[in-house]
RNA sequence: GCCGGAGUGGCGGAAUGGUAGACGCGCGCGACUCAAAAUCGCGUAUCACAAGGUGUGUGGGUUCAAGUCCCACCUCCGGCACCA
């Protein structure tokens, strides 16, 4: 064991680098600049997760080394500190969610600081801070003004037990992402966030970017761009007497040719037109199937899976532009209302889905497209042919493949091409209490005012009691001192507060706890500012982030909505750039023994604090380090964690032999060339084996030269920088390992002056033996016949060939 | 169904096309000890007494040489999923 008080190393260094400051940045300094980011936490009662110090770690080690090469290094921390979970502990137990969450927030600020992570702790700010928020509702404010947050009357995803609505992406399988109750449908005034008008954008503009490949194209499957082509249909009565139009929305204008019917989404605005203009003789049928619809949660909508439904349109047609038949319009809700334009033509011959309903209805099939004779076995064999191929309709199209058709086609019919998402617009607002409130007010006659920017921050009442009212408002909505303000609007159509003027009412929705992460990072810039959300010189310097770690369970919310953010304030003028981070990297989970998830229902969770008061904080860093491929999820194993106890303690006998004057060995330089590569590859595990094979090698010699050794607690400190401080300053140095600089491997004392050969006869291994390093062929095959084991291969055998590798192998084919 | 990622000892995992299993855990034997722990040393893919053979999910292929490259599959994990 080790002679040393881990807990008192801690503390001590802690503070002394601490009082020295030497992890603090300046941002204005003439120096290369490096900003690194990792995912601020969300200040929960249950502390720092070990699956944080894996993130946290990483992106330190990798802080530590850079600053020691010259870089001015940004790495900060912060809290996201609103959210459910303290609201909920509020409503059961009446305690103040910021009580709950300042408590919460000591607890990490400690935990963190016992790991000896190197942030820049003056620059740390929690998301409630009103000077904080003030920016968050500042930027809000910005995207009211350019018509990208607008309130709209929709059906939301409404959690009955949180009693709040949910984003789209919030809701998993058909219940709510937090507390697992089955989501419902409700129509609410909903403030809205116009991200769609970004979907393009926010596909394309990855290409610029550095992030890990499975992150890219999880994004661009979340955003799911598809081009297609818009073409108008017209529709008729029978009897003539009414006419009107819808557009549809398709990629396969090819197979135009093809449709056979259309289908309307159940909620489709025409559905309601042909209705009320009474054109459709089976309404009542028609108006119960549309309710019915309206009624369905998502997950009832698509759990019914193949079994499709839907309601033919008596009375009317519509008329395919291609060739003016006239086919049956259908409502049916495998036809989604807010994808594309909630209208289809349908084209069972050359469509999985349409020609399920086509059977399901009896419709007619009629093939637009051949490719040999695919069409006609798949059709035969009872499956639509979706594949590509070309027009088999006679005429002026006939042969053209599918796409050069899909232009052409389009073309001909007067449509035109477009490119949908699949992303939807993201609700922005909860009936909730802990969140920025959204700065917004309403006259006597409910006409809406934005607020003037002077009177930022909105800030956030206390109150008694958090429960949301009954009919979903926020706890916000009965604090009638706050919720009722005297005030006048301004020449510009602005709220400000005037004693002597009107009563307005505040709006009482606060944001979504996405909303202060969706910024945060700019703020580590320059967190003090309250003229701006930043000094425009100094943003323009330090964005966009170099290097932002974090979960793979973000890379759809959170990155998308704060890339969304950005490219915003890119378009108004207060960042430098369209993308905020430059590369993105994601660690693997960490799983509890035996491969599965921690919970505490499991009990399987590890507490770093244990870990750290048995072992010290070097020991989980380096475990965690060491435990597994840094992008991949690995399980805990508590016994593994002894082996890194036992090398960090060889480590500390291995100080006791160092003596100054014994010549250096290779191993130590050949270490720093590979550790230095590691690090800088995410490669943190085999970084740690070769730090352990070198110091292996230390312990089998009984002297070991102090250059050697301080060239070893140099390239260890940034993964273990306590032990490495307190053995460096054992050595004699007053100043700091961690602002030393970063060791640079002697190329002449790197090499080993004897190589080891594979002897290969015919590629099998034969034999291995040893030459002095770089002999030329000829002295390597001159030295290998006189060995045993080449008499014993070849004896007189006459080689066909002889394969050389220098300072590796020879191989020899007979 | 679509899109990613991964399959290597008892386990976590290493390997610019060039000695597969580094490093660590575990296990076995030994040293130290009255004893145990800790520590140190040696060993540890597999079949075989041995010579030697076989081995990186499966089947093919390219190559002097394949865990690594190519083709066809299988399994597991993650994400998306009636997206027209």
């Amino acid at each position: 064991m080790s002679n040393l008080d881990y807990k008192a190393l801690s503390d001590y260094w802690s503070k002394k680098w601490k009082d020295d400051g030497i992890y603090s940045t300046d941002v204005t300094r003439d120096k290369k600049k490096l900003f690194l980011l990792v995912e601020f936490p969300y200040p929960s009662g249950e502390g720092l997760h070990v699956g944080h110090v894996r993130s946290y770690t990483a992106m330190d080690v990798i802080a530590r080394k850079k600053r020691r090469e010259g870089y001015e290094v940004l790495f900060p921390m912060g809290y996201d500190a609103f959210g459910l979970p303290a609201e909920n502990y509020a409503i059961k137990t009446g305690i103040h969610p910021s009580i709950t969450t300042r408590k919460n927030i000591d607890n990490f600020e400690r935990q963190m600081m016992d790991c000896g992570f190197s942030f820049d702790w003056e620059r740390k700010f929690e998301t409630t801070d009103p000077e904080y928020y003030k920016w968050t509702q500042w930027i809000f404010l910005k995207m009211y003004e350019k018509g990208l947050a607008y309130k709209k009357e929709m059906p939301v995803n409404w959690c009955p037990k949180d009693k709040c609505v949910l984003a789209n992406e919030e809701v998993v399988d058909g219940a709510c992402e937090r507390c697992g109750t089955t989501v419902e449908k409700k129509n609410k005034e909903q403030w809205m966030l116009a991200i769609t008008k970004y979907a393009e954008r926010l596909d394309k503009d990855l290409d610029d970017t550095a992030y890990l490949e499975k992150i890219k194209t999880q994004q661009r499957n979340w955003i799911g761009l598809s081009e297609g082509s818009e073409i108008d249909f017209k529709i008729k009565s029978e009897d003539a007497s009414f006419e009107s139009s819808f557009t549809i929305f398709t990629t396969r204008a090819d197979t135009l040719f093809g449709c056979t019917y259309c289908v309307l989404a159940p909620e489709q605005p025409l559905v309601m037109e042909l209705l009320s203009n009474n054109v459709i003789t089976n309404s009542s049928e028609v108006t119960e199937y549309k309710d019915n619809a309206r009624l369905k949660t998502d997950i009832d909508r698509s759990a019914e899976g193949k079994e499709k439904t839907g309601v033919k349109l008596e009375g009317v047609v519509a008329i395919n532009p291609a060739n003016n038949e006239e086919v049956p319009v259908f409502i049916a809700d495998y036809v989604l209302p807010q994808y594309g334009t909630g209208a289809i033509m349908a084209v069972p011959a050359h469509d999985e889905r349409d020609y399920e309903f086509a059977k399901q209805y009896n419709l007619t099939i009629k093939k637009a497209i051949f490719v040999d004779d695919q069409v006609f076995i798949d059709l035969v064999n009872n499956k639509p042919y979706c594949g590509e191929g070309k027009v088999f309709e006679e005429g002026v199209f006939y042969g053209l493949t599918s796409e050069v058709a899909r232009k052409k086609i389009t073309e001909a019919v007067g449509g035109k091409i477009v490119i949908k998402s699949k992303l939807r617009d993201w609700v922005f607002a909860r009936q909730r209490y802990w969140g920025e409130p959204i700065p917004v007010v309403y006259d006597k006659d409910g006409t809406m005012y934005p607020v003037a920017e002077s009177e930022l921050p909105i800030v956030l009442p206390m109150v008694d009691k958090y429960e949301p009212t009954d009919n979903g408002e926020s706890p916000l909505a009965i604090i009638s001192d706050w919720v009722n303000v005297k005030g006048r609007i301004d020449s510009t159509g602005h709220f400000t507060t005037d004693d002597n003027g009107e009563v307005f009412r505040r709006e009482t929705d606060t944001m979504p706890q996405w909303a202060g992460s969706s910024w945060y990072f700019m703020r580590y810039i320059d967190p003090r500012n309250n003229q701006a959300l930043g000094d425009k010189d100094l943003l323009a310097k330090w964005l966009p982030v170099d290097w932002y770690n974090g979960g793979m369970e973000h890379t759809t919310l959170h990155l998308l909505y704060s890339r969304f953010w950005y490219k915003f304030l890119f378009d108004i003028g207060i960042v430098p750039t369209s993308e905020p981070y430059y590369k993105r990297t994601s660690q693997g989970m960490i799983l509890g023994a035996g491969g599965v998830k921690m919970s505490k229902s499991l009990g399987n969770v590890v507490n770093p604090d244990k870990i750290i008061t048995e072992y010290g904080a070097d020991v989980l860093r380096v475990y965690e380090m060491f435990i597994g491929p840094f992008d991949q999820s690995v399980a805990w194993d508590d016994k593994a964690i002894v082996g890194v106890s036992r090398f960090m303690d060889k480590v500390e006998k291995c100080a006791g032999k160092v003596v100054v004057n014994t010549p250096s060995l290779p191993i130590i330089h050949q270490t720093i060339v590979k550790v230095s590569r590691d690090i800088d590859s995410t490669a943190f595990n085999t970084a740690i084996s070769s730090l352990m094979i070198c110091v292996n090698e230390f312990e089998k010699k009984d002297k070991i030269a102090k250059g050697d050794f301080e060239m070893f607690l140099k390239i260890l400190a940034p993964f273990a920088p306590f032990i490495t401080e307190e053995l460096w300053k054992n050595l004699g140095y007053t100043t700091s390992i961690h602002t030393s600089g970063w060791p640079l491997p002697d190329e002449s004392l790197m090499i080993e002056s004897e190589v080891t050969y594979a002897f290969q006869v015919a590629g099998k291994l034969r034999g291995t033996f040893i030459t002095p390093k770089d002999l030329e062929e000829e002295a390597v095959i001159e030295l290998l016949k006189t060995l045993d084991i080449y008499k014993k291969y070849i004896e007189n055998a006459e080689p066909k060939k002889i394969i050389f590798v220098k300072n590796r192998l020879v191989n020899i084919v007979l």
